[in-house]
DNA sequence: TCTGGGGTCCTAGGACCC
DNA sequence: TCTGGGGTCCTAGGACCC
């Protein structure tokens, strides 16, 4: 078990409903209105504002199921908008990273503080400040919890988010066991659906159980990550904060489509592009990967009986960032796994093995290959300057008829010139 | 008709070796 | 003829997160 000395002191910066805040930032009249905003492809509601939250409408629920409530209450509707979440959430951070001493960018709404350098008697007012600025330099509403463990960290933040200060501080608190058990178990970081069945199976609702149950136990029913939360619920840091930001490991793009795919020209126009996406993405962290696997599959939700999945991974000779390459290897994948006669619903590809480049050197590097490698610049700068996909493979297709659906698109994006959000003078 | 996408980590079990 | 036991490495699949 791994314990960690120097945290005394954690705080959980939480942006409130932030896709839903991301649209309200320009659009003041649904401020005080339901609102939501949808997964890719118009799929599932995954941000509600906390009117939508009180009519009923449940994170993850399909957008077909929910309409009925949604129509009946005028609740606004809008599909996801990544370029401008993601936009949103670098001034977040970069406010978090001016005003706090160490910071773990977490999720893209989410950073965990490490204020133990922060005397008790100025953490109010500290951490006020930090939420008031964070509010008042990019509109963004925050909770934040503060306790001495991630975990119980992400539960003060839990009932920040019910109090109008938007502040829990946990640390010293007495009554913590009262408030422990007043968390359901399922609402524990960590513990995902599965523990919670078997959890609740074994008499354990809350946290406060969960906290009092043994270590040796929980391991031998689960394992060390199980046990690793109940120690941090009895106040004890396990995890630790991670402030440098590592390279990643894999790199996915996938989606699903607007409507399902039997052609296998559309899978491969799909899948190049999606190659395409991914290639970038990996250049621009200067990773090369050793290996892609390719996927398809039709929807888990119709027939069982025609359900069809399967992937099929290759690796590469000498690990690349090469568009042609990864494309190539692709398509080559995606043949091997083709069948004729299935609706697909989804395809993707995994870039993995991803190495820094920075630390590779290639043996076998030639005139041929550093040609390919400024060529590849000149097709990143290009598409940087004037818009993804200005240059790409003609094999990425050129009307995209299988792109996903948008309909209720904002169109607003701080991070692109021609979409900024524009002020009519009357 | 319509049910997201992108990550990380852990474990069990097989293959292989001595 | 009898057919051991312990170690490592790898991978697929599961569970979790937002």
């Amino acid at each position: 078990m791994s314990y960690i000395p120097h945290i005394k002191k954690i705080a959980l910066v939480d942006c409130n409903s932030f896709y839903v805040s991301c649209e309200r930032l320009f659009k003041p009249h649904i401020l005080k209105k339901p609102v939501v905003v949808l997964s890719n492809n118009d799929g599932c509601i995954i941000s509600r504002s906390s009117e939508a939250k009180a009519l009923g409408i449940k994170m993850g629920d399909p957008y077909f199921k929910a309409k009925e409530i949604i129509i009946k209450n005028n609740v606004h509707v809008f599909s996801s908008n990544y370029s401008l979440y993601g936009d949103i959430s670098r001034r977040v951070m970069r406010i978090l990273k001016y005003l706090a001493p160490e910071i773990e960018i977490y999720s893209i709404d989410e950073a965990f503080l490490n204020l133990s350098s922060i005397k008790d008697n100025i953490l109010p007012s500290f951490v006020k400040k930090v939420r008031d600025v964070i509010l008042q330099w990019t509109g963004i509403p925050t909770s934040i919890g503060i306790a001495n463990t991630k975990t119980l960290s992400k539960i003060a933040n839990h009932i920040a988010k019910k109090e109008k200060s938007g502040i829990v501080n946990l640390i010293g608190n007495q009554n913590i066991d009262q408030i422990l058990e007043k968390i359901k178990i399922n609402d524990v970081w960590g513990v995902g659906k599965q523990m919670s069945k078997f959890y609740l199976k074994n008499g354990i609702c809350n946290a406060k159980q969960l906290k009092n149950t043994s270590n040796n136990w929980i391991k031998s029913s689960s394992n060390v990550l199980s046990s690793r939360t109940a120690m941090e619920l009895r106040g004890i840091p396990c995890v630790n904060l991670e402030t440098y930001q590592t390279k990643r490991k894999s790199c996915c793009v996938s989606r699903s489509f607007g409507k399902k795919v039997e052609n296998f020209q559309i899978l491969a126009e799909a899948i190049t592009s999606y190659s395409l996406n991914a290639a970038e993405k990996i250049r621009s962290e200067s990773l090369l990967a050793k290996s892609i696997t390719i996927f398809i599959r039709t929807s888990l939700f119709q027939n069982k009986k025609i359900f069809y999945s399967n992937s099929k991974t290759i690796d590469f000779p000498i690990a690349t960032d090469n568009s042609i390459e990864i494309v190539k290897n692709a398509l080559k994948g995606l043949k091997f796994i083709f069948k004729k006669g299935y609706k697909y619903q989804k395809t993707g590809i995994i870039l993995s093995e991803l190495l820094d480049s920075e630390k590779t050197h290639n043996l076998f590097s030639s005139v041929k290959e550093n040609k390919i490698k400024s060529l590849m610049k000149s097709i990143d700068y290009t598409n940087y300057r004037y818009g993804r996909s200005t240059l790409s493979l003609a094999n990425a297709g050129i009307n995209k008829k299988w792109n996903m659906r948008r309909k209720y698109s904002s169109k607003i994006d701080t991070a692109d010139f021609y979409c900024l959000p524009t002020i009519k003078a009357i």
